[in-house]
DNA sequence: GTCTATAGACGGATAGAC
DNA sequence: GTCTATCCGTCTATAGAC
């Protein structure tokens, strides 16, 4: 895609017809969304130093120096896939706030964050990866934006324990038991792989693991059957 | 340390006198320990493409020429520091036999890799890395040695649901959940460092963590108290 | 066995034509 | 907005003096 007359714009004419600008608007949003999808899979097979801009431009398609344009770092467009997967990841959480019913709202919980292994072990291996290596690029995702979900989320388990629906757990053990148990199936999915001696879990199997691990979730609550 | 008069020893005598050949093993022995050491807390750190052989070498206090006279090449290093891990992991994971009880062989499973996390987190960080990554400079490791042992492991916990001790659970996803959790707190310390907003967890918060963990376990199995 | 110096390859980022 | 050519730094690995 050319410029063509558009090339002085910005000094001619503050407002370009807007079709043009659409145009243009468009180009950028496909090619960063393309990017950063790219940036996502090469992160995660190779790591942030391992991946170079030269592959995650290669697999979109696009020169080197494209890549640059859009994002002016390697490390800016890390930064935006890691906000980007805290976005996909937030959403995902917010269906514990669906019941005040514990079992509910922690298999409801469970599952979706199975899914979301399912859905996007890439992700999931960007985030576990940066962590690992003293999520040195998110320290303010973590203290400003899951520091204070996980507040609220313990506060709510508190209370379910003291109302005698669940057995006397500790919330915040019981949360990281959920976040490391459904992320292995992302993170960990390499070595499964070599366990089983498959290639890859299909939708079945792996809907038969996320209730089992709901099952054994459940279970470690001590939860009382809603009888 | 030079060679002094033994250069041309190989060509000229096949036995050296015997405290020098000890002398120099032992120099060997303890630049590639201490080597290995240093290698594996800069893996962890930056990750095998993050990490480079002049930083390796700095933290041991040796040139990098050096470092390469004991390794060869970087992935040598490397795939030293994965089969030192794995000798840990299974010496660990021993402790599985101790007891048919499985309530006894469970928990004391669970506190020995809590102890593991503890003992030796920046370790388990590479071991993590390296699968998140895909395994590939470990997948002999897995099929060959982590594999049989997954399997017998199965077979006893299968044996204990059979025998009613347990309630009917997916031995594989028990276990699958006790490395996931426990590993947790090695591999996500920094995140579980910026949620608690403390710079490490003491010896006593660990312990409690670990005695949370083993209740959790335990009672996701639906085990019987051995009343 | 130790260490300096350097070869040779590759990486991130930019200049500047189109 | 696109893309070629290139700068400059860093990395792995080795040569060769001591």
């Amino acid at each position: 895609m050319r410029v063509d007359e558009a090339t002085t714009e910005a000094v001619k004419d503050d407002v370009a017809p807007a079709p043009l600008r659409r145009r243009k608007a468009h180009i950028r949003e496909t090619n960063e969304a393309h990017l950063l999808a790219c940036a996502e899979a090469v992160f995660a097979e190779r790591g942030l130093e391992g991946a170079s801009t030269a592959m995650i431009a290669e697999r979109a398609g696009l020169p080197k120096a494209n890549l640059h344009y859009y994002f002016p770092t390697k490390l800016a467009l890390y930064r935006r896939v890691l906000e980007d997967l805290f976005d996909d990841w937030h959403r995902a959480a917010d269906t514990f706030e669906t019941s005040d019913d514990p079992v509910e709202a922690i298999s409801g919980y469970v599952r979706t964050k199975m899914e979301l292994s399912r859905r996007r072990p890439l992700g999931s291996k960007v985030w576990a990866s940066e962590i690992i290596h003293g999520a040195v690029h998110m320290q303010d995702i973590l203290t400003e934006r899951v520091k204070p979900w996980l507040e609220t989320r313990v506060v709510v388990i508190d209370q379910w324990v003291a109302r005698g629906l669940l057995a006397p757990i500790d919330a915040q053990t019981l949360l990281f038991m959920i976040w490391a148990t459904t992320q292995h199936y992302a993170d960990f999915d390499a070595q499964i792989r070599a366990l089983k001696g498959k290639r890859a879990l299909s939708q079945k199997a792996f809907d038969t693991a996320t209730e089992e691990v709901v099952k054994l979730v459940i279970r470690a609550c001590g939860a009382k059957s809603p009888s």
